[in-house]
DNA sequence: AGTATCCCTGGCACA
DNA sequence: CAGGGATACT
């Protein structure tokens, strides 16, 4: 036996004698505070596998990461480490931590636990109808700000009766109404936001202390990764969850603290000393990520910053590529420029999946889609719109949803008239007066109660509705397989017909996004045969941005720069690192919001492994206009012996090369051209003689019709009221925006 | 009364 | 580029 016994964990694992160490102490909270790729996630990784070896059992662990996915990720490395089952282990975002928690002790607080969790989406139609409901006009106050302010004390655990001792005038009293009426109207759909789980949890451990002790007494150890981007509430469930023991794990880097937006609070981590007696800290100061020359550019990147905590981060990897700052025209030869270099080091060694770029906003994601298309460079895309958020993905989940729970109003008004049943806004008021006065939701009115008051045609809508009800609930009584249920509500409602009959690609896309769903539940429920719907729902509802990524085979990769937290790749692009971008220009007013932003760079800068080149444009795209961009403060501060600085606004790309590519867009364009207008192909020639290839794809298929939205270089946008003439002497008359009416000839017109 | 359609505006982080 | 509002159509 004795020969078969591994050696420990600790001994298995490639680590420091810092990491080590703190592996192996056990003497209270202990905080590992160290900058980027020094091993930090390692540790934790390694802590958890070790204490499970020591004996603690994985339900006396709770572990919070930042995403679903370094959880799953975590999980499976642990898994390799040790021979013990981690089942029961509670690893997972704060967010499902919570969830968990309160699934089995909601009761205690006056819900369900088939409470349903409510994404953004459903948050603001919430806030809208508390906006009318308390006819505040939502151009005072606008919903998405409501939000913000009302999730701002959810987050930092300010209940309303608190935030009505510090509301200070007429706007904070109006917030503390919205506040209040959208706490109500949650808790009366047994719905919970996403501030909510957190807040909630908390909640719950304070007022109810015998649930509070039995939760100190089954964690014994309470570990956080990505400790600086806590929040009040995380803060104060760790602060509640260890008071017993005062068995802490965090780790985190304050320099890498970007989530401040959403309430989280670098001061965490600052204090975390003061806040845990007898913390010992320990400081990894090897980056193992890096060559010199990246690191030596990030450091100077984060040294701008003056509210941080002094670090020493060096690294083994002498020199290495050096860091190469680009300057463009415009953001599309700064895709396509970029596409350029990564085809480049693709026909060398470096894999695609090797390869990111990384951008402030999702918006800026598109040109460097559409330069990769014509590149031929396949890429996967992280976030932008998900496949959960699309819209017949939703309706299904809200039919699912009222199964699970019948007080789920926003479900029921999402879908209680689609497939369109002839039931609009009359037939939903009729309804909500049922409701009111039955004390209950629209659906259990729907259900319950006569309502033959309507009208004949509202009658025959909601009786439908309710027959389908009637059996889908009676499905899910009888514990149907989910994917079951989703094909009757398809069935049932008539939803596949109401697509099928549309032979649009968009209606084709939606039967596939569902296909997809169908197929998504049925492999779920083969990997968890005993969970439940409402297990699927909540899942889904807290997936993010990253959790459903996975690299491709030889994709490059495409995300914001929060995305890549925790991430690393060979190659790291960073683009647009302009003012107004990076830093963002709703950031640029306050010094802590743009600290932040300086330490988006600094987290982008540090994913870099090999080669690390960042860029500028003068000019960039945005909402149909060309506005001048000028290069990032941030880079500006940085010195300038520690990168190579290319000036690319020059250069018009490979041009001879462009002609002989036999490209499918040019085939396409071909072939639609002489479909459509005899005179086109004529056009093209011209466009290609008079402007330089390396932007203008686009141009290439400029046709034009009647009534197309276009915008014009110096005008703005505008509409085409006629066309007259065609090749090269084709005349706009366009109708602008600003009302003025103008003819142009068509091939100087840049089109959206 | 309900629905389809056009037009206009507002606005990029994310669990 | 989508969600909301006015408008015209069934
Ligand atoms: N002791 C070690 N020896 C060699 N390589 C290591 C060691 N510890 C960690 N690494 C490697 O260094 C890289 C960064 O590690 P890790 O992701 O754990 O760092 P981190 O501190 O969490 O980084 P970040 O804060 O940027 O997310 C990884 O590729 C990891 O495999």
């Amino acid at each position: 036996m004795i020969y078969n016994k591994k050696p420990a964990v600790i001994d298995r694992m490639i680590l420091n004698s810092v990491q080590r160490d703190a592996i192996l102490y056990d003497g209270g909270p202990q905080l590992v505070f160290a900058g980027a790729g020094t091993g930090k996630t390692r540790v934790l990784t390694a802590k958890i596998a070790h204490l499970i070896e020591k004996g603690y059992r994985p339900g006396q662990l709770f572990a919070a990461t930042f995403t679903n996915k370094a959880a799953r990720e975590m999980r499976t490395r642990i898994e390799g480490l040790i021979d013990i089952s981690l089942d029961g282990l509670w690893i997972g975002t704060f967010h499902s931590l919570c969830a968990r928690m309160l699934r089995l002790e909601c009761r205690h607080i006056g819900y369900m636990p088939s409470f349903t969790i409510y994404d953004s989406d459903d948050q603001v139609s919430i806030v809208k109808k508390v906006l009318r409901e308390l006819d505040i006009d939502d151009r005072s106050i606008p919903p998405r700000q409501a939000l913000g302010a009302v999730s701002r004390c959810k987050n930092a655990c300010i209940t309303p009766e608190e935030f009505e001792k510090q509301a200070k005038g007429y706007y904070d009293q109006e917030i503390l109404s919205v506040y209040k009426l959208y706490q109500k109207k949650l808790r009366e759909q047994q719905g919970m936001d996403f501030d909510d789980l957190l807040c909630n949890t908390v909640y719950l451990l304070r007022q109810k202390p015998e649930i509070l002790q039995r939760y100190q007494e089954i964690f014994k150890y309470i570990l956080v990764d990505e400790y600086q981007d806590t929040n009040v509430a995380q803060f104060q469930l760790i602060k509640l969850l260890s008071k017993k023991h005062g068995r802490v794990f965090a780790v985190g880097d304050d320099d890498q603290s970007i989530y401040g937006w959403r309430g989280a609070q670098v001061e965490n981590i600052l204090s975390f000393e003061r806040e845990f007696p007898d913390t010992k800290i320990f400081k990894l100061e090897q980056n193992y990520r890096s060559t010199t020359a990246v690191l030596n550019f990030a450091n100077a990147a984060i040294a701008q910053n003056l509210n941080r905590a002094q670090k020493q981060l060096w690294t083994d990897r002498q020199g290495g590529e050096q860091v190469i700052v680009n300057r463009f025209r415009d953001d599309r030869q700064e895709a396509q420029c970029v596409a350029e270099k990564i085809l480049s080091s693709m026909n060398g060694k470096i894999a695609g999946q090797d390869i990111a770029v990384l951008y402030r906003t999702n918006a800026q994601s598109r040109a460097f889609e559409e330069a990769f298309r014509r590149a031929r460079i396949p890429y996967v895309l992280v976030g932008g719109i998900g496949f959960y958020e699309r819209a017949e993905i939703k309706d299904c989940l809200a039919y699912l949803r009222l199964l699970v729970n019948p007080k789920d109003s926003v479900s029921f008004e999402r879908i209680f008239n689609v497939p369109s049943r002839g039931l609009g806004d009359k037939a939903h008021e009729s309804l909500a007066l049922v409701a009111q006065n039955k004390q209950c939701s629209l659906l259990e009115a729907l259900l319950t109660c006569d309502i033959s008051s309507l009208g004949s045609r509202a009658q025959k809508g909601f009786s439908d509705l309710k027959t389908i009800f009637e059996l889908l609930i009676d499905l899910e009584k009888k514990g149907e397989k989910p994917h079951e249920i989703l094909l009757q509500v398809l069935q049932l409602t008539g939803y596949m017909d109401m697509l099928t009959a549309d032979d649009s690609e968009e209606a084709r896309g939606r039967v596939e996004n569902i296909n997809e769903l169908v197929n998504a539940m049925v492999f779920w429920k083969n990997e968890n045969p005993s969970k439940k719907l409402f297990d699927f729902l909540e899942e889904v509802t807290l997936i993010s941005d990253v959790d459903s990524w996975n690299k491709k085979e030889n994709a490059v990769n495409l995300m914001t720069l929060h995305c890549a937290k925790g991430l690393e790749f060979k190659h790291v692009y960073l683009v647009g690192l302009e003012d107004g971008i990076l830093p963002s220009r709703q950031n640029t007013d306050d010094e802590r919001k743009i600290e932040e932003e300086c330490r988006l760079l600094y987290v982008g800068a540090t994913r870099a492994m090999e080669k690390l080149e960042c860029s500028h444009v003068d000019q960039r795209w945005r909402f149909g206009d060309l506005i001048p961009s000028s290069p990032s403060r941030f880079l500006n501060a940085i010195p300038e012996n520690l990168y190579v600085f290319r000036d690319n606004s020059n250069y018009f790309g490979q041009t001879a090369q462009r002609n002989e590519l036999p490209s499918k867009p040019v085939r396409a364009l071909n072939s639609s051209a002489t479909l459509r207008t005899p005179a086109a192909p004529a056009k093209q020639q011209q466009v290609q003689r008079n402007i330089p290839q390396y932007d203008d794809f686009s141009q290439d298929t400029v046709e034009f019709r009647m009534g197309q939205h276009i915008r014009h270089k110096v005008y703005g946008r505008g509409r085409i009221l006629s066309i007259s003439g065609f090749g090269e002497d084709m005349k706009l008359t366009v109708l602008f925006n600003d009302g003025s009416r103008k003819k142009l000839m068509a091939k100087f017109a840049s089109i959206e």
